[in-house]
DNA sequence: CGCAAGAATATGAATTCGCATGTTTCTGCC
DNA sequence: GGCAGAAACATGCGAATTCATATTCTTGCG
């Protein structure tokens, strides 16, 4: 969904008996959203998408990535991406260039405007998880990170968890 | 992105000195992103899109609930989630009735083959799960369900975290 | 009662997204 | 050198998603 929040009074799941409330992957994409629709709020305050933000942000950190590069690491399918691109080179905050090794490479770099912009916005993202680190317990932000990346780990390099490892509903009968 | 990954090597970010690497909110999006699509995988095999998937389950929680409730609960927004359940009752998997007490409510309920899919779904995602909590440290998990609650919890009810705590740029000078 | 306001859904047009595929450019090997 | 095969992007098109708005129904109140 990930859009503006309706800041309505907020169905409370976590609470619940349900199945839901509890799942691992539930609790992982409704915190995702919850906290990314409010930083791209201000994301959209500034004339860009939440999309274009990210390749922004990756772009800052750096500068001229590949496009599949910059798909993988921004977390956008690569022919979006190479729209996405069009949209950011018209508005003049990136630009395309060739590889010059290998043609076959488009490079993406930040004009002036987009590196500002870029920066702008890197800035206010930090702030942004200040405040919601400043709301968790002393440590439990660095424990998050860490459980976090684990699981990022688990699935980067190697296809998803071993099948193999895997329960099947048969195995505890 | 959230799709079927393509179990190339995999840019890891985690270990860069950059921002993105280490910002929360990427970190979120990316492992939820991550867990999501393998299990997506599963889902598709069963004839169902990753939506479809997530109100079977919230159904199987509590069958007859409202759209807008089951909107808010299944991170999918309103009008877009009337048309996933009319497909959906194409497919056979739920029905629509009006509530009798509020004639603008429309309650959503699984039909007998709706929940049969969904309860085998559910003891699917429940493995799944125990495949990914298996390779984490002990009580690892625990601590990740609890700081991810945590955060939704600040974003349901609020508005969003109160902005009014949060640094601007300037803060710091 | 009769209405203004608001709530809950549905609908339609406009975007965005993703999959399949085409094109260009490398690479390894014969 | 010349080719088969793979890699990296771009494109086309259909499906998914969103935003704004219309519709239907409820509620509170003068």
């Amino acid at each position: 969904m990930n859009t503006i929040a309706k800041k309505q009074e907020g169905v409370d799941v976590s609470d619940s008996k349900g199945f839901v409330g509890g799942y691992l992957l539930y609790l992982l994409a409704a915190a995702s959203d919850a906290a990314s629709a409010d930083f791209h709020a201000r994301v959209r305050a500034r004339g860009l998408k939440a999309p274009e933000w990210r390749i922004l942000a990756c772009l800052s950190d750096e500068d001229g990535q590949m496009v599949t590069q910059l798909a993988q690491l921004s977390l956008i399918e690569q022919s979006h991406l190479t729209k996405i691109v069009d949209q950011m080179a018209v508005k003049g905050l990136v630009k395309r260039r060739s590889d010059a090794r290998d043609r076959r490479r488009v490079r993406v770099y930040l004009t002036d405007s987009g590196r500002l912009l870029g920066a702008e916005l890197v800035e206010a993202a930090r702030a942004h998880e200040r405040s919601i680190v400043r709301q968790m317990r002393p440590g439990e932000a660095a424990l998050l990170k860490e459980a976090l990346k684990h699981i990022h780990a688990l699935y980067r390099a190697g296809g998803g968890v071993p099948v193999a490892l895997e329960e099947t509903e048969e195995t505890s009968r």
